[in-house]
RNA sequence: GCUCGUGUGGCGGAAUCGGCAGACGCAACGGACUUAAAAUCCGUCGGAGUAAAAUCCGUACCGGUUCAAGUCCGGUCACGAGCACCA
């Protein structure tokens, strides 16, 4: 019975066969679904981030369906994207081929870990009944005007031949393979994301997340509030009009409203057309250089902040609406096209930026805030407070209260109102790849944009495509798939080249999990309000910004169109830490750093292996592998066997009415704290101490049986409940011996023990007592004691006076059952 | 530059509310058993100090609040992460 790779395989078996983890929607217990980020399937084996990940999650998992839960708990695939695309242009293997291939190769793998997975409710994003609900998603997106087309400038990766959301640039390099990216003008989907902004914001304080990425998310979110405040431009001495004839207003936005008299000149991005509206015909060869310019140059040094202010005059002015003050209109690039309305006012005496710019171009600077009225502070000045100065009629008011003064004053004019900005740009989701969901919509000579009817869904991805990257998608050179009929005219078309971002696929997965055999719906309504929002959602913390805030827009947005009735894809979230090299680096074949789960579990069985990832670790914060620590959980596992051994013959009996004697009582202190603290650290992710309290419960009973006295029913009650609370962590070797002990199949079936607080009562507890806060000795008191009873033992223990040396007591402390503190003096 | 984390023995890490710092384990050292080894069991294990005690110091650093601070407050440093010309 010696527990090997042998045991988990027949378990494995057994599990399989009598359906153990089988979900059944109607059996008893409050519904809890747990979900681990599903994965990518790539072609190697299941790396140690996948066995941190999942088998503990399972272990938790499969506490709460001992607690008595109805545990959901599935597992599938993302299954698009770039890697099998790269791959097959460098080996030829078609990336359906080498996908579904690994996919099988992770199943098998996922099934070794023994985890609690229902196979029954597996998904994978690149079958065509997944991707068909993908599509039909962006249909639905689309009639809502949540999704568009829009000619933008966007993030294009040279390596990956494709655009990027923002969200993928990291540091300006993408994502994913590092690359510096390059910002380029073209037509592309976008989901409206912004127009949740808000609520994506404030739902964040509900949530039950890691602080930290809800920070993520805020700081990604980037709320900020302001005004926009406009002015009337002036080109060759004449007022500039709009398309109507109308009188064109600049307008702008601002936190610093209150230093709007300091105005003295204005700034557009470069790139924006409202640049090359303002642009006279003198200046029209310099701006067009600076153009050029500022094109190749933010790609190279949009990183540095210490980078020289550079810009031109556009020839053409701004008119101040308060003091009519005539200012010069510059391009330049540290405004940003994106952001705000891609114009700034400039106050070169209270903002850093412009006071530089200013300076280097010979600009007026002008001080309207001083930190007290009189006062000639360095410039600039962008301390948050002060009181107006040279500001006309606002002269001597508070600027936070200015800031409001002004605005409405310039909202009179219709020239100005509060506004809040965000920084979150719209979601970017069209790639131009071939690995991915195709965009179900068709381009019509006459018609322009179609969707395509939701009955001729899905639009299937064609598997004969030339693949390799030239910078255009590679669909587009597919004329089977090109060309088709307008839905509407009938007439000859194109369908739309470009395929869906995979962080559309993972968006709203969860939601597709609990119904996936579905062919008529995306999901039944009632089932999914019922099933989700997922419990308890585990993953790395790497998608804080990406993926998890899709997820929550695309929840919010089908609630919108009638769904679901929630507000938020997962209550719960916990990040698990990230194994390192034991060289301290992030494990990578090029390093030579990894580790292999297959050869440790092959050796050790995967419940070693899983206890010791539990053991070594604190689960959120990870750390470098080492495996110093594994011969301890070997050891700690041949001390349970060898208990198991010790209890067998034991007949199993009632031990609820038996006496126990002092040493029983003992054993049954530490049996019960185990089973509270065991249980409350496993429910809080915190397994490294859950082993522990084991640990010391199996310490406990050696000392137990080398005191001799051993009450046989007691012993056998105590290694039940060990095995009961380690059954997470080693499902297989705990499987085995509880059948060993002749106890009924399953141990999974059995309820999670509960301590008996009575046992958790000491009669007498030795506390510590201190003297002005250092501990000078120990002494026994009844549990009950109170602060009298405390104060009287203590100044009559002959150490007290040896210890006070002639001091006189000023106070006494007593805190109940920790310690007793004497102010001496 | 801004924002947020983190900083505890030789190592991995504990320490719900401010209440005996270092749980549990690894490594190391000493011992028992053994012809020997493995396995198992017992002991020591932050530093200084001592024959042993006593005693003093100690949770990155400086200061504060408190009877009492790893924990709270202010400042400094280091590392990590997020954002970064965001108006």
């Amino acid at each position: 019975m010696s527990y090997s790779v042998e045991i988990d395989r027949k378990w494995q078996k057994k599990w399989e066969e009598s359906e153990l983890y089988k979900f059944d929607p109607n059996k008893d217990g409050e519904k809890l679904y747990c979900l681990e980020m599903f994965s990518y399937p790539s072609g190697a084996n299941l790396h140690l981030g996948h066995w941190y990940n999942y088998s503990l999650t399972d272990s938790w998992s499969r506490m709460k369906r001992m607690q008595g839960y109805n545990v959901f708990h599935p597992m599938g695939f993302d299954a698009f994207g770039l890697p099998a695309e790269n791959y097959a242009i460098k080996t030829g293997i078609h990336p359906q081929d080498s996908t579904l291939k690994n996919i099988a190769t992770m199943e098998k793998q996922l099934k070794e870990m023994g985890a609690t997975f229902d196979w029954n409710y597996e998904l994978a994003t690149c079958m065509p009944d997944y991707y068909k609900w993908n599509q039909w998603l962006f249909i639905q997106l689309y009639k809502n005007n949540l999704a568009y087309r829009k000619n933008a400038l966007v993030n294009w990766c040279p390596k990956c031949n494709t655009v990027l959301a923002n969200e993928q640039v990291i540091d300006g390099k993408c994502e994913r393979c590092d690359s510096e990216i390059v910002r380029k003008n073209m037509t592309q989907w976008f989901f409206a994301i912004t127009k949740y902004a808000q609520e994506l914001l404030d739902c964040l304080p509900q949530l039950d997340w890691p602080e930290k990425t809800k920070k993520i998310q805020t700081n990604w979110i980037g709320r900020s509030e302001g005004s926009e405040v406009s002015f009337l431009c002036e080109k060759d001495g004449k007022q500039l009009l709009d398309e109507d004839g109308n009188p064109l207003k600049l307008t702008v936005f601002t936190t610093r409203a209150d230093t709007f008299m300091g105005v003295t000149y204005v700034v557009v991005a470069p790139e924006s057309e409202i640049c090359a509206k303002l642009t006279t015909e003198d200046q029209k060869a310099e701006i067009e250089k600076y153009r050029e310019f500022t094109s190749k140059a933010s790609d190279i040094d949009r990183m540095s902040t210490t980078r020289e202010k550079t810009g031109v005059f556009t020839g053409s002015y701004a008119i101040h609406p308060l003091n009519g003050r005539k200012v010069p209109i510059w391009a330049a690039d540290y405004v940003i096209a994106g952001y705000g309305t891609g114009v700034v006012m400039a106050v070169p005496a209270h903002d850093d930026r412009d006071f530089e710019f200013a300076t280097k171009f010979g600009l007026d600077i002008i001080r309207v805030v001083a930190s007290e009225e009189g006062a000639e502070d360095e410039l600039p000045y962008c301390e948050k407070k002060g009181v107006l100065v040279n500001s006309d009629e606002f002269n001597g008011i508070e600027m936070h209260k200015a800031i409001d003064v002004i605005v409405n004053k310039l909202a009179t004019m219709d020239m100005g109102s509060k506004k809040v900005n965000y920084r979150l740009r719209d979601w970017l989701i069209s790639r131009q790849r071939y690995w991915g969901t195709p965009i179900p919509m068709i381009h019509c000579p006459s018609c322009g944009i179609v969707p395509v009817p939701e009955e001729e869904l899905p639009v299937l991805l064609p598997y004969d495509v030339e693949f390799k990257p030239d910078g255009e998608s590679p669909l587009a050179k597919c004329d089977s798939f090109m060309n088709c009929k307008c839905p509407s005219c009938g007439a000859d078309a194109k369908r739309d080249p470009d395929t869906m971002d995979t962080f559309v696929d993972s968006s709203w997965y969860e939601l597709r999990y609990p119904d996936n055999k579905n062919s008529d719906k995306i999901f039944d309504k009632e089932w999914i309000n019922k099933m989700c929002p997922v419990d308890k959602y585990v993953g790395g913390p790497e998608h804080a910004a990406m993926h998890l805030l899709y997820s929550r827009f695309i929840c919010k947005a089908m609630r919108d169109m009638g769904l679901l009735d929630f507000d938020e894809p997962f209550t719960s979230l916990v990040h698990q830490g990230i194994i390192l090299g034991p060289d301290g680096n992030r494990m990578s074949k090029s390093r030579g750093n990894t580790v292999a789960p297959d050869e440790y579990v092959a050796k050790y069985g995967s419940d070693v292996f899983r206890t010791y990832l539990a053991f070594g670790f604190a689960y959120t914060e990870g750390g470098p592998w080492s495996d110093s620590g594994l011969q301890a959980i070997v050891k700690f596992t041949n001390r349970i066997e060898r208990l198991v051994e010790d209890v067998k013959n034991i007949p199993s009996s009632d031990i609820s009415g038996i006496t126990l004697s002092k040493e029983d009582k003992e054993l049954n202190y530490v049996l019960n704290y185990t089973i509270k603290s065991a249980t409350a650290d496993t429910d809080r992710f915190q397994f490294n101490t859950a082993i522990a309290r084991m640990m010391e419960l199996i310490n406990a009973i050696g000392k137990y049986q080398q005191a001799g006295n051993v009450n046989d029913a007691f012993l056998r009650h105590t290694v039940e409940t060990l095995l009961l609370l380690y059954a997470p962590f080693a499902p297989h070797m705990t499987e085995e011996y509880w059948e060993v002990l002749g106890n009924s199949y399953s141990i999974f079936n059995q309820a999670w023990p509960k301590f008996d607080e009575a046992a958790l009562v000491k009669d007498e507890i030795e506390i510590a007592v201190q003297i002005n806060g250092r501990v000078s000795f120990k002494v026994d008191i009844p549990t009950t004691a109170d602060s009298d009873y405390v104060e009287n033992l203590v100044k009559n223990d002959p150490r007290f006076d040896e210890a006070l040396a002639g001091r006189s007591v000023v106070k006494f402390i007593y805190v109940k059952g920790r310690l007793a503190n004497v102010v001496a003096k």
